[in-house]
DNA sequence: TCAGATTGCTTGACAGTGTCAAGTCGTTCT
DNA sequence: AGAACGACTTGACACTGTCAAGCAATCTGA
């Protein structure tokens, strides 16, 4: 394998990070886990933040894949809404340092990654135009309902993953997938009230 | 002043946070812009988990600060709801380094600080009453209501801390303002909706 | 065929970090 | 006077990311 090295050191990130966290990710770590000496990542990559801004992609393209599958699931515009959003939850909830990595700015800034940040947008467009048509909007029409739906979905992963949700909200990951689905459906509820 | 030391070594770590973010604050700098050794901290704060506690206790004091204008700058619940998670906002934007610090528990973990927990807790619970009398609920019951809110307004202010709204979002102060303004009222319009 | 360049690394060094251990110096107590 | 203590300082260690140089194998072109 001509790339076999960059894969390895790519693999040994994505490891590093879902076993030991944000903070166990080292440059150091990842060529040690990787069998190389700790300056053979910088051959592939010109420094730290590259290599972190392609763990970063990988990160998105599956949390858009959660995505894709909460929208096939369901047709129902609203249901779909809260669904796509405990899609995200559960990215998070599944792989807490990733979804961490991706959206700090101080480790990863995208504006530097083309590659990385298209794919992160492409995270975006899809609920957004889900929850336009919940609306009954086009999806440009409804950025306010968008950033609203998404900054719960963010906020709530944000704070189970910082251990800063009240204890209440349940023990094993299916209470907790329960009680997301209940937080959700309060935005959703809106629309039911609406009609 | 016998704990001048003690009160320059937390003013240097607030001034660090407010001038080079979270990344500028490490413990050597902290002592450095203090005038101290490099562990004269260590003298006061058993480690520096304890020293960051201590900020972080501080921050929520302003935190609970912002939330009480707010409160007392509306009577009606519906709009108290909508402009207590305003000032949650403003908050994480007027003291973005603090506000993350106070929020990631890789650097510090309340659970091991009760008195920084306790104000923590209280800047929770008063958003969760005037939540609940939006509801024309008992606070108790009206947690899961409490938690959307409060991911929202937590959610909106991470991802625009972290350089993640579409830039759509305004590029002023003011037009910031103003847009968490429309999205938090998106929560509470609900109720309207259900009047 | 064979010098020279390129590829794919390794080794070494440096400044920065948090923290353990020991040292220093002035005051205070006995 | 001497011991103890408080308030630090100095030194060291292992760790980090990154700059610089080195080195063996492979490829290139004459």
């Amino acid at each position: 394998m001509k790339d076999d090295v960059r894969s390895k050191i790519l693999d040994a990130g994505l490891t590093l990070l879902s076993e030991g966290g944000l903070q166990a990710l080292s440059m150091r770590a990842v060529a040690r886990i990787a069998g190389v000496s700790h300056q053979a990542p910088y051959h592939y990559f010109p420094d730290r933040e590259s290599i972190l801004a392609e763990i970063v992609k990988s990160g998105f393209e599956t949390l858009h894949q959660y995505e894709v599958r909460a929208v096939e699931a369901e047709q129902d515009p609203v249901k779909r809404t809260s669904e796509i959003g405990c899609a995200y939850v559960q990215f998070a909830l599944d792989h807490p340092a990733l979804f961490q990595l991706m959206f700090r700015r101080e480790m990863v800034d995208l504006d530097n990654f083309e590659e990385a940040h298209t794919t992160a947008i492409s995270t975006f467009e899809l609920p957004q135009s889900v929850i336009a048509a919940a609306h009954g909007k086009k999806p440009e029409d409804a950025l306010n309902e968008t950033i609203a739906c998404w900054s719960m979905a963010h906020g709530l992963a944000t704070l189970m993953l910082e251990g800063k949700m009240p204890e209440a909200l349940g023990e094993t990951r299916k209470e907790q997938d329960q009680r997301v689905r209940e937080v959700m459906a309060l935005y959703t509820s809106r629309f039911i009230a609406a009609r």
